[in-house]
DNA sequence: AGTCATTAATTACACTTGTAGTTCGAGTCA
DNA sequence: TGACTCGAACTACAAGTGTAATTAATGACT
């Protein structure tokens, strides 16, 4: 028996810094029409109609998105996973802009922002939860 | 008197993935010339000259790198603060991809890499310096 | 002074991205 | 059935980006 290969994740489509913000409104909703999405960002980003759904056809092209006819009408779900997604495109940051090193990434925030105490024990609880930390 | 106004940061300048390789190698000797850059990323991004030059030259013109004259030869010196630059860049993308929300974003390192202890201790300590942590 | 090598400037091109207008086709309504 | 509305498709355009070749200018060397 040949030894048993290591499944490699899919790889992500390169989404753009406006197509992300598209992403997100059919990832928190699972499965929509462009309808529901364009009124949401409408109000959010001030886009027209057809700048949204130039990225909507751009999303289905690269792969994020799938889409089912019903009637006229398209119902769009997302077909990358968002937690992966979000992982590749951070992980694409810190490589290029620290090296590939976590904690100045987060340095960046402690030492630049002011985060709530509630952020700060967030964290906190996070790193307990791994190999060294207090239980 | 009217009243004091806060000194606002300066804008970053647009810096692009392949910029942002390049404004490394910048930040990293201070001042340098061309050649030096070249001789590096020619190693570990296989670009040809020209390509590195382009980059540079864009650079100049979006205000992260100046430049001195040394006879034939241009001496270029950063104009913008990395960390500022990093922490600008990261900012962007917490508010893109998490919602503006930094704990999603340290968890999904947390979840998906290999962390070292090191890396985890570091982490930590970092956190342990702000209020509310053990001293 | 002429030649050569080096460095920067200029040019090129394909692709991507942001933004949006216009057209087409299908469903709905009177 | 015709008109209208709506949703997607098609088209447009400018700017930005990645990658690199070519040309021009300048200093160094013989």
């Amino acid at each position: 028996m040949p030894p048993k290969t290591r499944i490699q994740p899919p790889q992500t489509p390169a989404i753009s810094d406006a197509e992300w913000i598209v992403m997100r409104e059919f990832w928190a909703r699972g499965e929509t029409n462009s309808a529901e999405v364009i009124a949401a960002l409408g109000k959010t980003q001030h886009w027209k109609p057809p700048t949204i759904m130039t990225l909507i056809t751009r999303l289905v092209k690269k792969g994020a998105l799938g889409f089912e006819r019903q009637g006229r009408e398209y119902r769009y779900r997302p077909l990358v996973d968002e937690a992966h997604c979000a992982h590749a495109v951070s992980k694409s940051l810190v490589d290029r802009v620290f090296g590939g090193r976590v904690a100045p990434l987060l340095a960046t925030f402690l030492d630049r922002q002011k985060l709530s105490k509630k952020d700060i024990a967030e964290l906190r609880q996070m790193l307990d939860q791994k190999p060294g930390g207090p239980k």
